[in-house]
DNA sequence: GGCGGTCATTCCGAAACAGCATTGGACGCC
DNA sequence: GGCGTCCAATGCTGTTTCGGAATGACCGCC
């Protein structure tokens, strides 16, 4: 039996080990500006590590997420489609936030 | 009050500096579990770190999620209301995961 | 009063992360 | 064709974050 945490022998949520909201958070910003630069400026980072934010989400999901040019980044199709569910899932962070505030003002604060 | 990075200079998706997927999946299992060691086993952690966890998301809630009993956790409204949230996430990076290979192997494998 | 079970806290070592400096590749310019 | 420019990727290092063992606090039970 394999030693490390591989036993599979949970079906938990399957694997969203390593895909985290700031790596979706940075490829969505890296997919609106076109260069990993640009978007990390407008996410207050330096470039390598937001570069390394996308690889590691490629490295993640197994295929390439936008093709590189001379001039920065485009979206691949695969990238194109997720896209659409990166913007729904930080829409969704966001809808559970205020749902709970609004619910907890409403119990505490009448 | 909090003097945190509450400059919101930037309109991008709000905060969720804390909120993390780790976080919601903590959360989803302990709420299911009703006990925190429980949960720790089921996620393969020790109890501490994932005490620390729903610490973590209450804070950064602003609210309590769940009501500590000498017999474990139960869930709070709030929690109650969060839950719902929580679960339509995972399902979302869930389905981000799967519609991304699909569309990246009718690409590549025909 | 001792025991078992629960979550919260403290401390410490390891892994992850961000940033700096640099490399490597592609193109335009002269 | 060599050189400078613009871009992303990589090596390395200091810092921060994180998980885990031990411990504390609380409560019911016998």
């Amino acid at each position: 039996m394999t030693a490390g945490p591989a036993c599979t022998g949970r079906r938990e949520h399957a694997r969203l080990r390593s895909v985290s909201l700031t790596h979706i958070q940075s490829f969505i910003a890296v997919a609106e500006e076109g260069h990993v630069g640009r978007a990390a400026r407008r996410l207050h980072l330096t470039q390598p590590p937001l570069s390394r934010h996308i690889l590691a989400l490629e490295d993640e999901l197994g295929t390439r997420l936008f093709e590189r040019t001379r001039n920065g980044m485009r979206l691949l199709p695969a990238g194109e489609a997720f896209l659409l569910h990166a913007r729904r899932i930080l829409a969704e962070v966001d809808a559970a936030v205020h749902t709970v505030r609004g619910v907890a003002g409403s119990h505490t604060g009448g």
